[in-house]
RNA sequence: GCUGUUGUAGCUCAGGGGUAGAGCACUCCCUUGGUAAGGGAGAGGUCGUGGGUUCAAUUCCCACCAACAGCACCA
């Protein structure tokens, strides 16, 4: 005799128990047909779930989130169907919904190709459109296991077999395939009608690299034709802001065969470099620290002493003269203890905040190199602050309010943060990790923020802070750290005298901002698509003349703002006044200036936007201020 | 590193067993034009590298290099 409530707060009386898709068809045939699934006291469950009892009971369609996952998981089914029939002896594994779709891994003899691709996706078109029944029905595992083994299924069998002895699994039958799943699934294969495959790849089962490698394919799943249009024009607007595209478009840098992994920059990326350098440094300068600059390669011992011979070799680029053996530097730390050890220092020195540009190489995998945000030559914004103990959440609270500001000066927002802890590969004591990891906590506690943490994801020598920031296309980049690091000076031994004489050791922290100068300055670039503001735009101002009779006024004025300290170029040739602006709006220059034999009489100069709006005419210093106003005052 | 795809002019790309084509960019000439492409002419490529098959390879085969996508990795 169930008693169902509705989220409206309504309540339904029914004789008997009663499915989901009974109730919804007590409401209206119209709610029977969207039905997808149900929410029976907060847990999704299938249309053809049997409610026995009172329940608070949700019908999800889909104009709920849940409906849309639940389609985007049968829509994974639907793939794997389709692969079963037109390649019976594929395997299948698991194939979860992702972030705007859905994937399935299949073991085969051979991967897919685009053309199978097509054929799969037509097949399940067709299985979609005979609006087949989706059965779920319950086995015991052992049951699971010899059915899965029975029909050659081997994956299906190992995966159940980690299942614990003793538990009912859902089995969901759609025509002819079978899957182990959790559900919940869609009524039948007619409510899914929007979806697309979108790529083949290549994943290794269970994600373990020692494992055999699997075909993934990738697809997208919608509630309607139009969300689908949506997704794909998003990725084609994210794939113009491909860093990659607009660095080449805007000649900002270029990278070839001979040195790959790293970067040739070109006059307008170097400007847009030293724009956000000389930045960093100001804000450094102002923050109390002292700039520095060590060696690019140092002795084997060295890195024996610092723990990267053991811990790091494989990414270290090595090279040898006269019988010695030498490790381009991965990281500036050990140069930075050098400097510290050089001298005896007092604890009065303390915190001594040592900063560098630091030039590093790392031998990164080939297949995990990107554009300018994964390269094996990078510069980073690095520092390393020694001081004591009781010293290190303040100076944690302040890096961490600088980093912010720094974000925010770049029109940063939604900045992620993530605490990494102990890697199964480290130096030192658990009792150092211990202390490292609470004090990391307690800074970010005192800086009141929210951060997630990851387990085993630490550098060897200490755990870190992680600030991360999204691209254009939604993938993830860490660019800033703040590392805490009792290892590296138990290895090094760099002491200072205390203030009873005796000798003690500092703790080190290691720090970020942007992290890799090349990696930011391509987050940079995706960000603004190219359209930087005016403070960093490598050229700020272009004047161009409308005419022969006004190129000496225009070579004047771009002389005027140069002596002003603006980055400003003439443009004089001989072409349109159109062509020119068309030229430099495709550039992204962020002020046009045209001047005419109007504004050479008046001394003056029309003012235009990269986008087009029109500013007005306006004096020289006018515009010189209207610059500075712009830039950060950091 | 693994799987797959790709590599042709400065850029974007077409082509295909008989040593190559387009658009844009570039050079020159005409044009001096007021807010996103004025007109004409011209120059430009050992078809990623190295082997093999063939009378003949840029095209087919193999290896290598690099890029791209995903996975693994990422201090």
């Amino acid at each position: 005799m169930p008693t169902i409530t509705l989220p409206d707060g309504s309540q339904r009386q029914f004789d008997a128990p009663v499915t989901v898709a009974g109730v919804a068809a007590s409401i209206g045939a119209g709610l029977a047909r969207a039905a997808l699934a149900g929410k029976v006291d907060g847990v999704l469950v299938d249309t053809s779930y049997l409610i026995e009892r009172d329940v608070r009971l949700a019908i999800v369609t889909d104009k709920d989130a849940e409906g849309l996952d639940v389609i985007r998981h049968s829509t994974a089914h639907l793939l794997a169907y389709a692969v079963k029939s037109l390649f019976p002896s594929a395997q299948v594994t698991i194939g979860p919904v992702i972030e705007d779709g859905f994937f399935y891994d299949f073991s085969y003899e051979r991967p897919f190709t685009p053309e199978d691709l097509e054929a799969i996706e037509k097949k399940m078109a067709e299985l979609a459109k005979q609006d087949i029944p989706v059965e779920r029905y319950e086995l015991p595992r052992d049951e699971a296991i010899a059915y899965f083994k029975g029909i050659g299924e081997a994956y299906k069998a190992e995966i159940i077999e980690a299942i614990p002895q003793g538990e009912v699994l859902s089995l969901y039958r759609e025509g002819d395939f079978t899957d182990l799943c959790r559900g919940p699934h869609v009524p039948s294969t007619g409510k899914l009608k929007v979806f697309k495959l979108m790529k083949v790849a290549g994943a290794y089962w269970r994600g373990d690299s020692r494992n055999e490698m699997l075909t993934r394919v990738y697809g997208t799943a919608w509630t309607k034709k139009e969300d689908l249009d949506a997704y794909l024009h998003r990725l084609e607007e994210a794939e113009k802001r491909d860093h990659r595209k607009i660095g080449k478009a805007l000649d900002l840098f270029h990278m070839q065969e001979e040195a790959p992994g790293m970067v040739f920059w070109h006059p307008k990326g170097w400007s847009l470099w030293q724009s956000v350098e000389q930045y960093l440094r100001r804000r450094l300068a102002k923050a109390g620290y002292q700039e520095v600059r060590t060696p690019m390669m140092m002795d084997r011992s060295l890195w024996e002493k610092s723990g990267h011979w053991e811990n790091y070799q494989e990414n270290m680029f090595i090279t040898e003269s006269e019988k010695r053996t030498y490790a381009v530097k991965p990281m500036n730390c050990p140069g930075h203890i050098q400097i510290f050890s050089n001298h005896l220092r007092s604890y009065r020195d303390l915190p001594l905040r040592l900063a560098e540009f630091g030039g590093c190489h790392r031998n990164e995998p080939s297949g995990a190199l990107h554009g300018l945000m994964r390269v094996r030559g990078f510069t980073q914004d690095d520092a390393h602050i020694f001081c004591m103990e009781s010293q290190l959440i303040e100076e944690a609270k302040t890096f961490h309010a600088l980093a912010m500001s720094v974000y925010e000066d770049f029109g940063f927002a939604g900045i992620a943060i993530k605490l990494a802890l102990r890697p199964d590969k480290r130096a030192g004591n658990d009792e150092g990790w211990d202390k490292a990891e609470h004090g990391l906590r307690e800074a970010l506690r005192a800086c009141g923020v929210e951060w997630e943490e990851l387990p085993g994801e630490g550098a060897f020598y200490g755990p870190k802070i992680e600030y991360h920031i999204k691209d254009a296309i939604g993938r993830s980049w860490q660019c800033g750290t703040l590392q805490l690091d009792f290892v590296l000076p138990e290895r090094f031994g760099p002491e200072y005298v205390a203030e009873d004489n005796s000798r003690q050791r500092p703790v080190m922290l290691h720090r970020a901002i942007v992290g890799s100068m090349e990696r930011f300055l391509g987050i940079l670039i995706e960000n603004f698509a190219g359209a930087f503001p005016a403070w960093l735009a490598p050229t700020q101002v272009m004047v161009m003349n409308i005419s022969e009779a006004q190129r000496e006024y225009a070579a004047d004025v771009a002389a005027q703002l140069r002596a002003a300290g603006l980055r400003a170029e003439a443009d004089l040739r001989n072409e349109k006044i159109t062509y020119k602006i068309r030229e430099h709006s495709l550039q992204r220059l962020p002020f046009q200036l045209v001047v005419g034999d109007k504004e050479k009489a008046a001394g003056l100069v029309a003012v235009r936007s990269r986008s087009g709006e029109d500013l007005g005419q306006m004096s020289v210093q006018a515009l010189i201020e209207r610059v500075a106003a712009e830039t950060p005052q950091g």
